[in-house]
DNA sequence: TCCCAGGGGAGTT
DNA sequence: AACTCCCATGGG
Protein backbone atom coordinates (compact mmCIF):
# COMPACT_ATOMS: atom_id res chain seq x y z
CA UNK A 1 0.00 0.00 0.00
CA UNK A 2 1.86 3.14 -0.99
CA UNK A 3 2.48 5.94 1.35
CA UNK A 4 -0.53 8.70 1.25
CA UNK A 5 1.47 11.00 2.54
CA UNK A 6 3.67 10.91 -0.16
CA UNK A 7 1.56 10.57 -3.28
CA UNK A 8 0.08 13.64 -5.11
CA UNK A 9 -3.29 14.84 -4.64
CA UNK A 10 -5.35 16.34 -7.06
CA UNK A 11 -7.56 19.33 -6.22
CA UNK A 12 -10.38 20.76 -8.69
CA UNK A 13 -10.76 24.68 -8.57
CA UNK A 14 -13.71 25.98 -10.31
CA UNK A 15 -13.46 28.96 -12.51
CA UNK A 16 -15.90 31.05 -14.24
CA UNK A 17 -14.19 31.67 -17.33
CA UNK A 18 -11.92 29.76 -19.89
CA UNK A 19 -8.24 29.80 -19.18
CA UNK A 20 -5.41 28.96 -21.23
CA UNK A 21 -2.28 27.42 -20.06
CA UNK A 22 -0.28 27.01 -22.56
CA UNK A 23 -0.25 30.75 -23.25
CA UNK A 24 -0.22 31.64 -19.27
CA UNK A 25 2.36 29.61 -18.13
CA UNK A 26 4.56 29.52 -22.28
CA UNK A 27 3.31 32.53 -23.36
CA UNK A 28 6.48 34.73 -22.41
CA UNK A 29 5.47 35.70 -18.76
CA UNK A 30 7.48 32.48 -17.36
CA UNK A 31 10.12 30.68 -18.56
CA UNK A 32 10.09 27.20 -16.00
CA UNK A 33 6.96 25.05 -17.34
CA UNK A 34 7.24 22.24 -19.36
CA UNK A 35 4.44 20.24 -21.48
CA UNK A 36 3.58 17.18 -20.73
CA UNK A 37 0.65 15.03 -22.44
CA UNK A 38 -3.01 15.67 -22.98
CA UNK A 39 -2.24 19.72 -21.94
CA UNK A 40 -0.71 19.21 -18.73
CA UNK A 41 2.05 21.17 -17.49
CA UNK A 42 4.42 20.69 -15.08
CA UNK A 43 6.55 23.29 -13.22
CA UNK A 44 7.75 24.24 -9.91
CA UNK A 45 5.81 26.70 -7.50
CA UNK A 46 8.34 28.14 -5.25
CA UNK A 47 9.50 24.37 -4.14
CA UNK A 48 6.49 22.53 -5.23
CA UNK A 49 5.97 20.44 -7.93
CA UNK A 50 2.85 20.75 -9.41
CA UNK A 51 0.98 19.68 -12.57
CA UNK A 52 -1.93 21.35 -14.57
CA UNK A 53 -4.27 20.76 -16.72
CA UNK A 54 -8.01 22.44 -17.45
CA UNK A 55 -10.75 20.43 -17.84
CA UNK A 56 -14.11 22.73 -19.67
CA UNK A 57 -17.85 22.09 -18.29
CA UNK A 58 -20.73 23.87 -19.78
CA UNK A 59 -21.16 26.12 -16.42
CA UNK A 60 -17.63 27.09 -16.89
CA UNK A 61 -13.82 25.46 -16.36
CA UNK A 62 -11.85 23.69 -13.89
CA UNK A 63 -8.45 23.79 -12.95
CA UNK A 64 -7.00 20.48 -11.90
CA UNK A 65 -4.04 21.18 -10.01
CA UNK A 66 -1.99 17.99 -8.74
CA UNK A 67 0.39 18.17 -6.12
CA UNK A 68 1.88 16.64 -2.61
CA UNK A 69 -0.47 18.20 0.28
CA UNK A 70 2.33 19.72 2.78
CA UNK A 71 1.93 20.00 6.06
CA UNK A 72 1.18 23.95 6.13
CA UNK A 73 -1.92 23.76 4.04
CA UNK A 74 -1.44 26.94 2.13
CA UNK A 75 -0.76 25.35 -0.92
CA UNK A 76 -4.05 25.69 -2.97
CA UNK A 77 -3.86 29.50 -1.68
CA UNK A 78 -0.76 30.07 -3.03
CA UNK A 79 -1.53 28.09 -6.43
CA UNK A 80 -4.41 30.51 -6.43
CA UNK A 81 -2.65 33.23 -6.18
CA UNK A 82 0.09 32.55 -8.68
CA UNK A 83 -2.43 32.05 -10.83
CA UNK A 84 -4.46 34.80 -10.14
CA UNK A 85 -7.54 32.84 -10.42
CA UNK A 86 -9.45 35.51 -8.45
CA UNK A 87 -9.39 38.18 -11.13
CA UNK A 88 -12.94 38.55 -13.05
CA UNK A 89 -10.43 37.99 -16.29
CA UNK A 90 -13.82 37.90 -18.51
CA UNK A 91 -14.69 41.71 -17.45
CA UNK A 92 -10.91 42.94 -18.42
CA UNK A 93 -11.19 41.35 -21.46
CA UNK A 94 -14.93 42.76 -22.18
CA UNK A 95 -13.72 46.03 -21.10
CA UNK A 96 -10.91 46.05 -23.55
CA UNK A 97 -12.84 45.03 -26.17
CA UNK A 98 -14.80 48.11 -26.39
CA UNK A 99 -11.41 49.48 -27.90
CA UNK A 100 -11.90 48.74 -31.69
CA UNK A 101 -7.95 48.19 -32.39
CA UNK A 102 -8.18 45.73 -29.45
CA UNK A 103 -11.04 43.78 -29.79
CA UNK A 104 -9.54 41.95 -33.00
CA UNK A 105 -6.88 41.11 -31.06
CA UNK A 106 -8.44 39.79 -27.44
CA UNK A 107 -10.47 37.76 -29.37
CA UNK A 108 -7.65 35.85 -31.38
CA UNK A 109 -5.14 35.59 -29.06
CA UNK A 110 -5.87 33.09 -26.41
CA UNK A 111 -7.20 33.57 -22.90
CA UNK A 112 -4.68 33.76 -20.22
CA UNK A 113 -3.70 35.16 -16.98
CA UNK A 114 -1.52 37.55 -15.61
CA UNK A 115 1.21 35.64 -13.10
CA UNK A 116 2.03 36.42 -9.47
CA UNK A 117 5.52 34.50 -9.85
CA UNK A 118 8.29 34.76 -7.39
CA UNK A 119 10.16 38.29 -7.57
CA UNK A 120 13.48 36.97 -7.48
CA UNK A 121 12.99 34.76 -10.00
CA UNK A 122 11.24 36.88 -12.69
CA UNK A 123 14.01 39.39 -12.33
CA UNK A 124 16.62 36.93 -12.74
CA UNK A 125 14.27 35.57 -15.60
CA UNK A 126 14.21 39.02 -17.44
CA UNK A 127 17.71 40.35 -16.84
CA UNK A 128 18.86 37.57 -19.13
CA UNK A 129 16.26 38.61 -21.18
CA UNK A 130 17.91 41.10 -22.76
CA UNK A 131 19.05 40.78 -26.50
CA UNK A 132 18.08 37.34 -26.29
CA UNK A 133 15.21 34.64 -26.98
CA UNK A 134 12.71 32.55 -25.40
CA UNK A 135 14.44 29.24 -26.41
CA UNK A 136 17.78 30.72 -24.75
CA UNK A 137 16.26 32.45 -21.60
CA UNK A 138 14.80 28.91 -20.75
CA UNK A 139 17.84 27.05 -20.95
CA UNK A 140 20.06 29.47 -18.91
CA UNK A 141 17.38 29.27 -16.45
CA UNK A 142 16.98 25.82 -16.44
CA UNK A 143 21.23 25.43 -16.56
CA UNK A 144 21.72 27.73 -13.79
CA UNK A 145 19.25 25.06 -11.81
CA UNK A 146 20.75 22.19 -12.76
CA UNK A 147 24.11 23.41 -11.44
CA UNK A 148 22.89 24.67 -8.34
CA UNK A 149 21.44 20.58 -7.82
CA UNK A 150 18.57 21.19 -5.98
CA UNK A 151 16.85 17.90 -6.85
CA UNK A 152 13.10 17.80 -6.23
CA UNK A 153 11.30 14.73 -7.81
CA UNK A 154 7.49 14.21 -8.37
CA UNK A 155 5.43 12.38 -10.73
CA UNK A 156 8.13 10.10 -11.22
CA UNK A 157 10.26 13.07 -13.08
CA UNK A 158 13.18 15.49 -11.86
CA UNK A 159 12.78 19.25 -11.01
CA UNK A 160 15.92 21.54 -10.21
CA UNK A 161 14.62 24.17 -7.54
CA UNK A 162 15.62 27.41 -8.58
CA UNK A 163 18.38 28.95 -6.83
CA UNK A 164 18.10 31.95 -3.78
CA UNK A 165 19.90 34.94 -4.12
CA UNK A 166 22.48 33.87 -1.69
CA UNK A 167 23.31 30.40 -3.90
CA UNK A 168 22.97 32.66 -6.90
CA UNK A 169 25.76 35.12 -5.29
CA UNK A 170 27.68 31.58 -4.64
CA UNK A 171 28.44 30.71 -8.00
CA UNK A 172 29.86 34.02 -9.32
CA UNK A 173 29.94 35.59 -12.64
CA UNK A 174 32.53 32.83 -14.31
CA UNK A 175 30.29 30.22 -13.69
CA UNK A 176 27.86 31.57 -15.09
CA UNK A 177 29.44 33.10 -17.74
CA UNK A 178 30.58 29.26 -18.56
CA UNK A 179 26.77 29.09 -18.87
CA UNK A 180 26.41 31.08 -21.62
CA UNK A 181 25.14 33.86 -20.11
CA UNK A 182 26.93 36.39 -22.15
CA UNK A 183 27.43 40.04 -20.86
CA UNK A 184 24.77 39.32 -18.31
CA UNK A 185 26.32 37.02 -15.73
CA UNK A 186 28.35 40.56 -14.47
CA UNK A 187 24.92 42.30 -13.97
CA UNK A 188 23.28 39.08 -12.64
CA UNK A 189 26.22 37.92 -10.55
CA UNK A 190 25.84 41.69 -9.17
CA UNK A 191 22.41 41.69 -8.41
CA UNK A 192 22.10 38.12 -7.01
CA UNK A 193 25.00 39.90 -4.26
CA UNK A 194 22.99 42.63 -3.25
CA UNK A 195 20.21 40.63 -2.76
CA UNK A 196 21.78 38.15 -0.68
CA UNK A 197 23.91 40.55 1.07
CA UNK A 198 20.09 43.03 2.05
CA UNK A 199 21.80 45.72 0.26
CA UNK A 200 18.93 45.82 -2.00
CA UNK A 201 15.77 44.38 -0.35
CA UNK A 202 13.53 42.60 -3.11
CA UNK A 203 10.78 41.73 -0.65
CA UNK A 204 9.53 45.42 0.14
CA UNK A 205 9.13 46.42 -3.62
CA UNK A 206 5.68 44.52 -4.24
CA UNK A 207 4.57 47.49 -1.44
CA UNK A 208 5.92 49.93 -3.13
CA UNK A 209 4.04 52.87 -5.62
CA UNK A 210 4.30 51.43 -9.11
CA UNK A 211 7.13 54.73 -9.91
CA UNK A 212 8.86 54.07 -6.67
CA UNK A 213 9.07 50.40 -7.16
CA UNK A 214 10.38 51.20 -10.96
CA UNK A 215 12.92 53.59 -9.90
CA UNK A 216 14.42 51.30 -7.80
CA UNK A 217 14.51 48.20 -9.49
CA UNK A 218 16.22 50.12 -11.92
CA UNK A 219 18.86 50.80 -10.00
CA UNK A 220 19.94 47.45 -10.45
CA UNK A 221 22.72 46.71 -12.98
CA UNK A 222 21.25 45.04 -16.19
CA UNK A 223 17.88 46.71 -14.90
CA UNK A 224 16.21 49.00 -17.35
CA UNK A 225 12.66 50.68 -17.70
CA UNK A 226 11.26 47.26 -19.86
CA UNK A 227 13.06 44.30 -17.06
CA UNK A 228 11.65 46.65 -14.56
CA UNK A 229 7.90 46.74 -16.05
CA UNK A 230 8.02 43.05 -16.68
CA UNK A 231 9.11 42.29 -13.01
CA UNK A 232 6.70 44.14 -11.87
CA UNK A 233 3.86 43.09 -13.70
CA UNK A 234 4.58 39.04 -13.70
CA UNK A 235 5.77 38.96 -10.46
CA UNK A 236 4.32 42.20 -8.23
CA UNK A 237 0.83 42.76 -8.97
CA UNK A 238 1.99 45.95 -10.66
CA UNK A 239 -0.74 45.73 -13.69
CA UNK A 240 -1.02 48.97 -14.59
CA UNK A 241 2.90 48.69 -16.13
CA UNK A 242 3.30 48.68 -19.68
CA UNK A 243 6.97 47.00 -20.84
CA UNK A 244 8.11 47.95 -24.08
CA UNK A 245 9.92 45.57 -26.18
CA UNK A 246 10.61 45.74 -29.80
CA UNK A 247 7.21 43.58 -30.28
CA UNK A 248 4.98 45.72 -28.79
CA UNK A 249 6.51 49.02 -29.86
CA UNK A 250 5.56 47.36 -33.08
CA UNK A 251 2.34 46.21 -32.40
CA UNK A 252 1.46 49.82 -31.04
CA UNK A 253 2.96 51.67 -34.06
CA UNK A 254 0.49 49.92 -36.38
CA UNK A 255 -2.72 49.37 -34.43
CA UNK A 256 -2.60 53.18 -32.80
CA UNK A 257 -0.40 54.87 -35.27
CA UNK A 258 -2.62 57.69 -35.44
CA UNK A 259 -2.68 58.86 -31.53
CA UNK A 260 0.85 57.26 -30.57
CA UNK A 261 4.07 58.75 -30.64
CA UNK A 262 7.19 56.95 -31.20
CA UNK A 263 10.02 55.71 -28.31
CA UNK A 264 9.25 53.36 -26.14
CA UNK A 265 9.08 55.52 -22.98
CA UNK A 266 6.41 57.64 -24.36
CA UNK A 267 4.63 54.23 -25.68
CA UNK A 268 4.77 52.56 -22.03
CA UNK A 269 3.60 55.72 -20.78
CA UNK A 270 1.00 55.97 -23.05
CA UNK A 271 -0.15 52.50 -22.63
CA UNK A 272 -0.64 53.09 -18.60
CA UNK A 273 -2.32 56.34 -19.18
CA UNK A 274 -4.44 54.66 -21.44
CA UNK A 275 -5.56 51.40 -20.14
CA UNK A 276 -4.86 51.84 -16.51
CA UNK A 277 -4.85 48.31 -14.13
CA UNK A 278 -5.13 46.70 -17.57
CA UNK A 279 -2.26 47.59 -18.74
CA UNK A 280 -0.46 44.92 -18.38
CA UNK A 281 -3.26 42.76 -19.93
CA UNK A 282 -2.88 44.83 -22.95
CA UNK A 283 0.67 44.59 -23.35
CA UNK A 284 0.85 40.51 -22.65
CA UNK A 285 -2.39 40.40 -25.63
CA UNK A 286 -0.21 42.49 -28.36
CA UNK A 287 3.11 40.95 -27.27
CA UNK A 288 1.39 37.33 -27.81
CA UNK A 289 -0.20 38.23 -30.88
CA UNK A 290 3.08 40.30 -32.88
CA UNK A 291 4.99 37.41 -31.68
CA UNK A 292 2.86 33.86 -31.87
CA UNK A 293 -0.31 34.86 -33.87
CA UNK A 294 0.72 37.73 -36.63
CA UNK A 295 4.37 36.82 -36.89
CA UNK A 296 3.41 33.09 -37.07
CA UNK A 297 5.93 32.18 -34.65
CA UNK A 298 9.43 31.17 -35.57
CA UNK A 299 9.95 30.50 -31.74
C1' DT B 1 28.08 35.21 -43.55
C1' DC B 2 24.61 37.94 -41.77
C1' DC B 3 20.85 38.81 -38.86
C1' DC B 4 18.01 38.58 -34.94
C1' DA B 5 16.82 37.81 -30.10
C1' DG B 6 10.92 40.27 -24.60
C1' DG B 7 17.53 45.89 -23.73
C1' DG B 8 20.79 48.30 -20.87
C1' DG B 9 24.22 51.60 -20.34
C1' DA B 10 27.76 54.70 -21.47
C1' DG B 11 29.17 58.30 -24.36
C1' DT B 12 28.01 62.07 -27.57
C1' DT B 13 25.27 65.73 -29.47
C1' DA C 1 16.33 64.29 -24.06
C1' DA C 2 17.49 61.85 -28.16
C1' DC C 3 20.80 59.25 -30.76
C1' DT C 4 24.75 55.80 -31.49
C1' DC C 5 27.39 52.09 -30.45
C1' DC C 6 28.79 48.08 -27.86
C1' DC C 7 27.87 44.66 -24.73
C1' DA C 8 28.33 37.93 -25.56
C1' DT C 9 26.17 34.24 -27.45
C1' DG C 10 23.37 30.86 -30.01
C1' DG C 11 20.36 29.76 -33.66
C1' DG C 12 18.30 30.34 -38.19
Amino acid sequence: MANSKSMPLIFDIPITYDLDLSSTLDGGQSFNWRPGNDGVWLGLIGNLPVKLSIDKHRNGSVVKAEYRLSPGGSDLDRLKWYLDLDTPYEAVRNRLSCDDNLESIIRSVPKFNILNQDPWQTLVSFILSTQSNIPRIKRNLEDISIVANQLVTAFGLSFYRFPNPHELAAMGENKLRGLGLGYRAKNLAAVASLISENTFNIKTVSAMPYKDAKQYLMALPGVGPKVADCVLAFSMGHTSAFPVDRWVSRGVKRMYSNTVKYSDPDISKWGREKFGSDAAYVQQSIFYYERWVRGRGQS
